[in-house]
Parts: C-alpha cells; sequence; structure tokens
DNA sequence: CTTCTAATCCCGA
DNA sequence: TCGGGATTAGAAG
C-alpha cells in the first residue's frame, strides 16, 4: 500500500485511532470511509492494506509534494489545484512545481504513479504541512453572496452551487455550516463589547459618584446652611448607587457568560456604605429645611435599560445565569418602582391645590383626578376598566416619633399589632434591601397583607406590595406601598386581585415636642361590586380603608402606648393592678380583638367554611371552624355570626350605650337580665372609652357562680369597637397577678361602628339623634359572636344551633334598636 | 503569538 | 439522519 493510515493523537476523541489522512484529496471524508478503505474517490488499485505508521513518519510522507501530487484524485481535483496554485504562490519552489504539475497530470493512473512515487520522496523531501486547503475567491465570493440571502440552503440548493463551484457537497454544506457558527460568534462578540462598554460606563459613574459622595464631608465643615441639601443629596446617591451596584453585577454577570469567566465586579470589593458619621450626627434637630423643595426628579434608571439587554440576547435559556439574571432583573425593576412611588407619594401628600380640594361639606379632601393623571405618569399601569378609584388624604399630629414609626411600618409584625382592626395579616415576603449604614432609609421589601373592615359586608382586600422607607431629611421620613401584581406573575397562582395600591403610605416629620406630624395618603383602585351597596359610600369616602382611619387608628394606638409607658397611673384606675398584672390583662385583650376581627371578616388566619343554611338572613354571615390544639380557645366547633346594619345614631351614642356596664340588659343575654359591674378598669387613651376592663355579670342565682366579662372597648374619629368574652373567673385570677395570658381559653363577640352619614341612604331619612355633629349622622354598626356551638371538634353542626346563633343576632339588634328608639 | 477556516467528531432531536 | 456545537489543525496575519 502506498499511503497509509497513523496514529493521530491529535483527534479527539482520547484514544488513538487509524487516520488516512490524504493530502489534497477533499473528497477524503470521515476517517471512517478511510478506515473501511471504501472511499469512491481512491484508485482502487491503491488500496491494500492498511498499516500503522509512526506519525512523524506519516507526516514526514504525505507533506512531501510528490505524494500529493499523485494523490489528487477525483474530477474535482483540477479546480482545486488550480486553486491552491493561486493560493500558495510564493511558497517555496517545490509545492509550487508540484501544484503546477498538477492539473495536466490527473488520472486514475497518475494517481496511482504518483502515490507509490510520492511514498518514496517523502523521506527526502522537505516537510510541507499543507493539509489544508481554501476555498478560491470565486467559490467564497459565490457561497458568501447564496449566503446572504439565505443562511440555510436545502439540499438542492446545496448541490445546485456544488456543481457550480465544483466542491463537494460536503463541502458546501460544512461551509454553510461554519459560516453560520462564525455569524453567531461574531454577534455574541458583538454584544459581549457592547457589554463591557455598558460595564464600563457604570464603573466610572459608579467611581465619580463615589468620590461624589466622599467631597461633602469636606464641605460639610463648612457652612451648616448646606446641610439639608446635602443630606438629601447624599440619600439620592445612595439610592442610586445601588441601583448602580445592581445593574453593575447584571451586566457583569451577563458580559462573564459570554466571556465564559466570571467578572469580578468592582461593587463587590466595595466597602458597606460608610456611615457618614460627620455627615449625620453633624445635623441639627432642625434638619427637614429641604423638604419644601424636595427634588420631582429622583434619580430613576433609564427605564428601557434591563428590557433591552433582555431583548438584544439571543435568548439563552440556561438555568442557574438566567435565573440570577431574571432576579436581578425584577430587583431593579422593584427599585425603579419603589423610587417612582416615593417621588409621587412625597408629591402627592404635600401639594394642595389643583390635586386635593375640600368637599362641598368642608371636610375630607379629595384627590382631582384630571389633576392626578395630567400630574403622574402611572406607575403600575392603568386602572382596570372594572374598578374604581379611592384616594384619602389626612394629617395629624402623632405621639410618636419619626424613626420609632418607621420601624413599625418596616416590621410586619409590629405593623400588624399597631393596626389590628386594619390588618387581618400580614407578612414581609422578600427583603430587597434592609437598608443602609444601619438605618431603614433605602429599605425595600415585598410584603403581603390582608386588609379589612369589621363587616361581613365587606370582603378582605388581599395585597401584594413594595414597601420602600426613605429619610429625605433629618427627622423627615417617608414610606410607600406600591402594588407588584402587575409585574410580578411569578407566584404562579392566577388570584386576579380585587384591590391594587397606587403609591400610598405616609410622610413624618419629626416635631419638637415629642409628636411627629404624620401625613397619611391612601390611594387604592378596587371592585367596586364586591362590596355590600351598605358600604360603598363610606369606602369610596375612605372612611373604610382610607388615610382618616389609618391615621385616627396611630393616634389611637400611639397614645396608649404613650400611657402605658408613662408611670403614672391614671387617677381613674384605682382598681388596685399590678403593673404585670396590667400588662397580662392588655395582652390577653389584644389577642381578644385580634381574634374578633378575624371572625368577623374572615380572614384566613382561622381555615373558616361559609354556611349557607336555610334559615338564616340575607345579611347574616355565618361561619365554622374547627378548634383544636390552640389553648387560646376552647377545643370543639366555633361558630361565628355577623351582621352589619346601618343605624340612624351618631358612633359616639351607640359606643356609648354599648360599653355601658349598667345597660348591659338592655341587649346582652349574658348579663342575665340584670346590670354588669366594672371590675376592673384599665385606661388606654384620654377618652375614658379607651379601655380594657373587667365586667361581673350579676348571677342568675344563688347556685351560680357570677360570670366574667373582659371587655375592651376603642374609640376613634374613624370608628368604634366593644369586644368582649366571657372569661374563667381562676384564669382571670392568675392574668391580674401577672401570669401567662396564653393559656386563658377566650371566644370574643362584640361590635364595630364606623360612622356613615345621611346621604348614602335616602330611604333613612335624616338621624333621630340631633347631636351636635350633623354631618355624621348614621352609623354602621357591625354584630358579630363567636359560639362554641360544641366541644367535640369532630361533631356535626345541627340546624339548630345555626338557626340559635342566627336568632341571638337579630335578637340583639333588634334590642339595639329598640333601646336607641330607632325602630324602622 | 492570535485569528480564520475547512473539516471532523459527537450529540440530540 | 441531519443539524449544530465543540474541537482541531493548518493557513494567514
Amino acid at each position: 500500500m502506498n499511503f497509509g493510515g497513523f496514529l493521530d493523537n491529535n483527534s479527539g476523541g482520547g484514544g488513538a485511532r487509524i487516520v488516512a489522512d490524504i493530502p489534497f484529496n477533499h473528497n477524503s471524508s470521515s476517517s471512517n470511509d478511510n478506515k473501511n478503505n471504501t472511499n469512491n474517490n481512491m484508485p482502487t488499485g491503491a488500496i491494500s492494506q492498511p498499516r500503522l505508521l509512526p506519525q512523524s513518519l506519516a507526516k514526514n510522507m504525505f507533506n512531501s509534494p510528490g505524494l500529493s501530487l499523485a494523490l489528487q484524485t477525483g474530477m474535482e481535483g483540477q479546480n482545486e489545484v488550480t486553486r491552491m496554485a493561486e493560493n500558495y504562490e510564493g511558497n517555496n519552489s517545490v509545492g509550487r512545481r508540484s501544484r503546477e504539475e498538477e492539473p495536466d497530470s490527473r488520472s486514475g493512473s497518475d494517481n496511482l504513479e504518483g502515490a507509490s512515487g510520492d511514498e518514496q520522496d517523502a523521506a527526502d523531501k522537505p516537510p510541507r504541512k499543507k493539509r489544508y486547503h481554501r476555498h478560491t475567491p470565486q467559490q467564497i465570493q459565490e457561497l458568501e453572496s447564496l449566503f446572504k440571502e439565505c443562511p440555510h440552503p436545502d439540499e438542492k440548493q446545496r448541490l445546485e452551487l456544488s456543481k457550480r463551484l465544483s466542491l463537494e457537497t460536503r463541502q458546501v454544506k460544512f461551509w454553510f455550516q461554519n459560516r453560520r457558527t462564525q455569524m453567531k460568534t461574531q454577534l455574541e462578540r458583538h454584544e459581549n463589547s457592547i457589554l463591557r462598554q455598558e460595564n464600563d460606563k457604570l464603573r466610572a459613574e459608579n467611581m465619580s459618584i463615589r468620590e461624589a459622595m466622599r467631597n461633602p464631608i469636606c464641605t460639610n465643615c463648612g457652612g451648616p446652611a448646606m446641610i439639608g441639601e446635602i443630606s438629601l443629596e447624599e440619600q439620592h446617591l445612595r439610592i442610586e448607587n445601588a441601583r448602580l451596584k445592581d445593574e453593575l453585577d447584571r451586566v457583569c454577570a451577563l458580559a462573564g457568560k459570554f466571556l465564559g469567566r466570571p467578572i469580578s465586579s468592582l461593587v463587590t470589593s466595595m466597602p458597606p456604605p460608610m456611615p457618614n458619621s460627620s455627615l449625620e450626627l453633624g445635623v441639627g434637630s432642625n434638619g427637614f429645611g429641604g423638604m419644601n423643595n424636595v427634588p420631582t426628579t429622583l434619580p430613576l434608571a433609564p427605564p428601557d435599560f434591563g428590557v433591552g439587554i433582555s431583548n438584544s440576547l439571543p435568548v439563552v435559556p440556561s438555568t442557574r445565569q438566567s435565573t440570577g439574571i431574571e432576579r436581578s432583573l425584577e430587583r431593579s425593576m422593584y427599585l425603579e418602582l419603589a423610587l417612582a412611588a416615593m417621588e409621587e407619594l412625597v408629591k402627592i401628600a404635600q401639594t394642595d391645590e389643583p390635586l386635593w380640594f375640600r368637599s362641598i361639606e368642608g371636610g375630607r379632601e379629595i384627590l382631582n383626578h384630571e389633576e392626578y393623571i395630567r400630574t403622574f405618569t402611572p406607575c403600575i399601569g392603568m386602572r382596570p376598566n372594572s374598578f374604581v378609584s379611592e384616594a384619602s388624604r389626612e394629617t395629624g399630629m402623632v405621639i410618636i416619633n419619626s424613626l420609632a414609626l418607621v420601624e413599625t411600618l418596616m416590621d410586619s409584625n409590629k405593623w400588624a399589632e399597631m393596626f389590628p382592626c386594619l390588618i387581618a395579616r400580614t407578612s414581609t415576603t422578600d427583603v430587597i434591601s434592609s437598608g443602609m449604614g444601619g438605618t431603614r432609609n433605602g429599605a425595600l421589601q415585598l410584603m403581603h397583607a390582608e386588609l379589612q373592615v369589621l363587616s361581613p359586608l365587606v370582603p378582605i382586600r388581599e395585597v401584594n406590595f413594595l414597601r420602600f422607607c426613605k429619610q429625605h431629611a433629618e427627622g423627615v421620613w417617608a414610606v410607600v406601598d406600591v402594588s407588584i401584581d402587575t409585574i410580578r406573575e411569578t407566584s404562579g397562582a392566577p388570584t386576579f386581585p380585587n384591590c391594587r395600591r397606587l403609591p400610598s403610605g405616609c410622610v413624618v416629620q419629626d416635631m419638637p415636642n415629642g409628636y411627629s406630624k404624620v401625613t397619611w395618603v391612601e390611594h387604592a383602585e378596587y371592585e367596586e361590586g364586591v362590596n355590600h351597596h351598605l358600604y360603598r359610600q363610606l369606602i369610596s369616602a375612605g372612611m373604610g380603608f382610607g388615610a382618616q382611619r389609618w391615621v385616627a387608628t396611630l393616634q389611637r394606638q400611639c397614645e396608649c402606648l404613650a400611657i402605658l409607658m408613662s408611670s403614672t397611673v391614671s387617677a381613674r384606675d384605682h382598681t388596685a393592678i399590678t403593673p404585670s398584672g396590667r400588662r397580662s390583662m392588655l395582652k390577653l385583650a389584644q389577642r381578644m380583638t385580634n381574634n374578633f376581627c378575624a371572625g368577623v371578616c374572615a380572614s384566613t388566619v382561622h381555615k373558616w367554611n361559609k354556611l349557607c343554611a336555610g334559615n338564616v338572613d340575607e345579611d347574616v354571615r355565618v361561619m365554622t371552624r374547627k378548634s383544636v390544639d390552640d389553648p387560646g380557645e376552647p377545643a370543639g366547633i366555633v361558630l361565628s355570626a355577623a351582621t352589619s346594619v346601618w343605624l340612624p345614631v351618631s358612633p359616639q351614642r351607640l359606643f356609648d350605650f354599648l360599653r355601658d356596664e349598667r345597660l348591659r340588659s338592655e341587649w346582652d343575654i349574658l348579663s342575665n337580665g340584670g346590670p354588669m359591674q366594672e371590675m376592673a378598669h384599665i385606661a388606654k387613651g384620654q377618652d375614658h372609652g379607651n379601655c380594657v376592663s373587667l365586667l361581673r355579670a350579676s348571677a342568675m342565682n344563688a347556685n351560680q357562680s357570677s360570670m366574667l366579662i373582659l371587655q375592651e372597648t376603642c374609640i376613634d374619629a374613624a370608628g368604634a369597637l366593644v369586644v368582649y368574652a366571657p372569661v374563667d373567673i381562676p384564669a382571670m385570677h392568675v392574668v391580674m397577678n401577672g401570669g401567662d395570658s396564653a393559656y386563658v381559653a377566650l371566644l370574643p363577640s362584640g361590635f364595630s361602628i364606623v360612622p356613615d352619614g345621611p346621604g348614602s341612604r335616602g330611604s333613612n331619612g335624616p338621624s333621630c339623634n340631633g347631636g351636635p355633629d350633623q354631618r355624621i349622622s348614621g352609623s354602621l354598626l357591625t354584630v358579630a359572636f363567636q359560639i362554641l356551638v360544641n366541644s367535640l371538634p369532630t361533631a356535626k353542626l345541627t340546624v339548630e344551633s345555626v338557626e340559635t346563633v342566627n336568632n341571638l343576632i337579630s335578637c340583639t339588634v333588634q334590642k339595639i334598636k329598640a333601646a336607641l328608639q330607632c325602630e324602622s
């Protein structure tokens, strides 16, 4: 045999293979063909037993021009060699000669002869390493032109082209294949360079910002006049920096993917945000001068930055990388949304005319929607068609400092504790940023909440929102909420929210006397149809979920905290309960009230089953649940019944009536027909109505021991609450001595009262109560009972017990109406 | 040295 | 079986 396979260790695949390397024979094909010696282009005479040669020897052999000449085969060979001659012009004379000879010396026999001759020459000819060749410029031109029109030619086109160019179809195919991959790598490289540029730009920007952050410190020692501005400026820089860091990380991840190696982002090596003590501590107490000129141009990220990148990518659905990118993309979207929402909140909280105007009655403020739409770009998209808007604003002095309020708002547990009647349930689902420099400034988190109006006629509002906290100046903070249902589809749950919160929240400013001025804005869009018509006016006026209610609750709760903090026990509080006993009782009352709210609004804290029994009034909602393993309430089947009615009585009068222990017998069956007695009283506010008390019902007869009732009452501008529960006497003793209240089992019942003006319903006419406040002449009263119907959790609910509770509730309502002489 | 390119190997649809 | 990604090694810069 005149040529042979050799061990080719360079080929991929690990093990040595036998490869017949046939110089200049581009018909030569896969090693398989050669191995099998079935190559049709081989002159049959040339085939003999393959033998293995040492690679070096084989190379020498094949590198000899003689060999290549000799092996030139096939009809395409002619053109090939011509091209080769062109390409290699100027090479060593030997090579040239051989090529020049080729065109004329080709035939089967020539090859055969040449081959043998070459083998002989191999030893003495200088090595030539031309195994590969290039296509001629003409060929490439033709290929390119077809590629331009059609980078993916079908078999027919390739065949046609191969004939025209005297190339093998296989070569054409390879060419196109390679061309396509080449295009792809070029594209990637191009994108890579763009990303690199972007990266550099961000890096430079970051550097300059860090520089800018450092400088104010030096200039600060100079003049205190600029303090407000500097502080504000610094906040912006910090936020901007957070944004830059996020984007840089993202770009690094992308760039790293294309370069095939991780790129360390400059930011990762950056020291944590410096406390910048000289700046912060050097600020005087009256530092909120900058408040009036809060720039309306908060630094927002270029809106199309992230999107632009993701669109230009050839979409690599790789797993880990892309989720990382998605996550950081998501985070920067959140940040952008938060910043936009913050800007809107601050503006909407501080602008009066023409954004807000007073209602004709002179009371609450009404948002001017035309002006609103003109002023703000909708940051969570347009309002769904079926939704209506609700906007309210309220300002009030609250006995709390800004830091404490911010801390309360940013901690979901404290938040829920502060607004127990408003928040059925809440949790922080994700903390995107916990704040900068050890403060809540810049903190950004995802939250979930169920908001409630205490009535079975108003469904809970479930909202997912971003909460973003920002310090605007010394002693001036703002916390903004904004719904994220529009940009977050990750949850996968196809629950369409019945409510979305537009930028809402509060701006709080410390006052010198320990109070702070809180401006609250609540702005939401919701499906009006889900609310009972009885409540629609109230809710659309912002008295349901609106700012008035938040501020009123905040004021009342903070007042309560202030009273409990102060060591002086109220003079009114003559009952001698130890401080720890007071704490325990208040804690128990708190739990009672929370449970009451959960029962009224069917919050998901408990798993309530709605009941549609036959003999239940239309507007009475009855639910049951099983109570097991909760030491805080009796085990068994708990039945909850609730209804709401409108009464032509002011909330104050209704409240005073319901909380008066001496008038208890007029509506409460627990009173056994007689007055109750107040055994203990813990004041929770200036208003005597805000308190926790312990009542004793008179015994029905001598054999029966008297019953104790724990009661919590509260009232503020937005409504009132009377919640009570019968409690075990020995257990109550433990609590009053400071014992753990967690094991006191109770099931709360009670009333929620909200003001509702006469304008909301014509037929009921004017109030029968000529109170001083003409505007509020009616009330919406919610009555709710939770009753243990069977102490066996496995027991079935009987129709009787449902009817009993239904009767109880309607009787109570009737008695109250009768007592207040407003029978309708 | 790096980049380009024809070709090969190998894998997955 | 085919297309395409990874790889290879000679050619070219």
